[in-house]
RNA sequence: GGCUUUAUAGUUCAACGGAUAGAACGAGGGUUUCCGAAACCCUAAAUUCAGGUUCGAUUCCUGAUAAAGCCA
């Protein structure tokens, strides 16, 4: 339709004018909702064309196309702005052929990776949002149209795991998960912390003795035998090894625990134990081409000053790998074994820099499939009182986060005492529902690029634009469709009208397939959030003005329904595209 | 110091360069003998500042201020 509007302008122009405008150049918006109409067409940037002023020449253009294509009912002119009205039946129709099935379809293969934890301690609300980042778009692309795999690239390895490996062997008296009850993340991240008092301490005793701050922090005994350990890690040490492989499978299963609960899963797991010595094959390959060149002391460097970024360490002078000599590596492997077209890195917006360096490397190597990697930046989360710091104990933990949501949850639920005569069991999987729903619409309604804030005081909504709103609409329905009479569900009506509310819910529905296109095109979950949200109103000022199953002629009856099914039906596409479920009753 | 990002009601978020800047929470007022009130309706309340481009700027450009991050 609105090709066939845009076509019409570009007549009007032809006939009226004796003109002919680039139909790339006529635009149609949607109409504000404060108007009436259903496409906008500004004609201001047309003046010099019509040689009449704004409101002329938006008039004769609405009565060329009014004349001229049987579906615009009327049009009005408000300053150089021409709204255009479509008829009811128009809509009626168009609802009538509304269905969940994406008709521009996209093709290809997709890797997303996100999550990427370090195992040396429990998630937190940081690695929340990541999740359901990675999670949300991940579905998103998948349900727009790609062969989506989710990856996950775990650091397992490195100094930092070293130390609470360390701490664990010097003060742990054996504890396991088991023997004091303890998810083996939050153990394993007990020993992390266990390891920095100790070593603090170390500190300010060589300090005291009159050593300098930095040559103290180097020489702490705890900081050496640290250092040892992972060397001794490198050269395959077996009781090293052993040791490694008993914390790591206890955070691992401690990991699965928390996916779990957040509902987040992948296809592919990557660890950095396995692929850290990948990328310096890749890095000699690149000298020979002379894309990095080596330093007197033999390190190996790219310089990047052209494109306007620094000179940047490839690989350490004793032929060491850092960062991103890893990651040219593990994006070389990733490309072999999967082929995708596009690469998707969910990763905080700290690392911007990074990616930006590691992308233009590749694409300097000649790597053609570069430029289908995208970093998927996103904003930090931060607390009133600023960043999250493990010293301070302000850092939100991602299990106890859940569980708070949870028990908020079910507390709200016993209010309203809407669930008598539910099983126990059926109960605890409604506040689930509820809970993660509201913690997952909260985090996934803002723009990824945003940085946010999370009161932990303020505990997170249930009512107004949210989650549970959203599940409620569908709650809603859903006991209205069980007291539906279920033949009339499923006849075919004949209606020729409808009232405003009606025709605006219908609107919201038909957008559905830009809306996730542009979710799937900006990699931004928000879009889908806003929609959800739009439609839910949508519907619920039509519950406010009309009836459904008391409507007393058959016909509306039978419309109605169906516009509250499909409703409920797109309601539940959305928010599982959020990774939220929606409950049947609440 | 260099680079990047962000700045909108009291608060948390919206707004392909278009009309009177939308919501929600909070505040104030109203709606249930009638399909589910976690809902609906009404009121008050905001574009950091200074320039520029444009018929038109919250949006694009330049500078300042503030916050966050990255690189040493």
């Amino acid at each position: 339709m609105e090709i066939a509007i845009k076509q019409g302008i570009e007549n009007a122009f032809n006939s009226k004018y004796n003109e002919i405008v680039d139909l790339k150049l006529i635009k149609l918006e949607p109409t504000n909702a404060d108007f009436r109409g259903d496409y906008t067409f500004v004609v201001f940037p047309f003046l010099k064309i019509s040689k009449q002023n704004p409101e002329q020449t938006a008039s004769q253009i609405g009565e060329y196309l009014k004349e001229n294509i049987a579906e615009i009912t009327n049009y009005n002119v408000v300053k150089g702005f021409l709204n255009i009205e479509l008829s009811d039946s128009f809509w009626l129709e168009k609802f009538r052929d509304f269905s969940l099935i994406i008709k521009n379809m996209n093709s290809g293969k997709v890797m997303v990776e996100y999550s990427s934890p370090n195992t040396n301690k429990p998630l937190h609300l940081g690695h929340i949002r990541n999740n359901l980042l990675g999670y949300s778009v991940a579905q998103i692309l998948t349900y727009s149209g790609y062969t989506v795999t989710k990856v996950n690239l775990i650091n397992d390895r490195g100094i930092h795991i070293c130390k609470s490996m360390l701490a664990w062997q010097m003060f742990g008296n054996g504890e396991t998960p088991d023997s004091i009850g303890l998810k083996g993340d939050h153990l394993v991240g007990k020993y992390y912390v266990e390891f920095d008092k100790k070593y603090k301490i170390e500190i300010n005793t060589l300090i005291d003795q009159g050593i300098e701050k930095d040559k103290a922090e180097k020489e702490a005994p705890l900081m050496l035998k640290a250092k040892e350990m992972l060397l001794k890690w490198e050269a395959g040490d077996t009781e090293v090894i052993a040791l490694w492989e008993k914390m790591n499978g206890w955070v691992y299963k401690g990991f699965e625990a928390t996916y779990n609960q957040l509902g987040v899963n992948f296809d592919k797991y990557y660890y950095e134990s396995n692929t850290y010595l990948l990328g310096k094959d890749i890095v000699n390959e690149g000298l020979e081409k002379n894309v990095f060149f080596k330093k007197e002391d033999g390190s190996i460097w790219i310089d990047l000053t052209s494109d306007g970024l620094d000179e940047k360490l490839v690989m350490r002078a004793d032929g060491t790998s850092v960062y991103i000599t890893q990651d040219i590596g593990t994006a070389q492997l990733k490309y072999e074994e999967f082929g995708c077209d596009k690469s998707i890195y969910v990763v905080g917006n700290e690392q911007d820099y990074h990616f930006k360096v590691l992308f233009l490397i590749l694409q300097k190597l000649g790597k053609t499939w570069a430029n289908g990697c995208y970093h998927l930046s996103y904003g930090m989360v931060d607390l009133p009182s600023g960043k999250m710091k493990s010293r301070e104990g302000t850092v939100v933990d991602a299990d106890d986060l859940m569980a708070e949501m949870i028990q908020t949850a079910k507390e709200k639920t016993e209010e309203l005492g809407k669930t008598e005569g539910m099983p126990e069991e059926e109960k605890n999987l409604l506040y689930k529902t509820l809970g993660m729903g509201a913690l997952k619409f909260f985090m996934l309604r803002v723009d990824p690029q945003k940085r946010m804030l999370f009161n932990p005081a303020d505990s997170i909504d249930f009512q107004g634009d949210t989650g549970p709103f959203v599940q409620y609409t569908y709650a809603r329905i859903n006991s209205m469709m069980n007291a539906a009479n279920q033949a009339e569900l499923k006849e075919s009506y004949t209606i020729s009208n409808a009232n405003e509310s009606e025709l605006a819910l219908i609107k919201q529905l038909t957008e559905f397939e830009n809306s996730i296109l542009e979710a799937a095109k900006t990699y931004n979950p928000a879009a889908i959030g806003i929609y959800s949200l739009n439609l839910a109103k949508a519907f619920n000022r039509v519950y406010n003005d009309v009836s459904f199953l008391k409507e007393s002629e058959l016909e509306k009856r039978k419309f109605r329904l169906q516009l509250a099914q499909k409703t409920a039906l797109t309601i539940q596409t959305c928010l599982n595209l959020l990774g939220i479920t929606c409950p049947a009753r609440m």
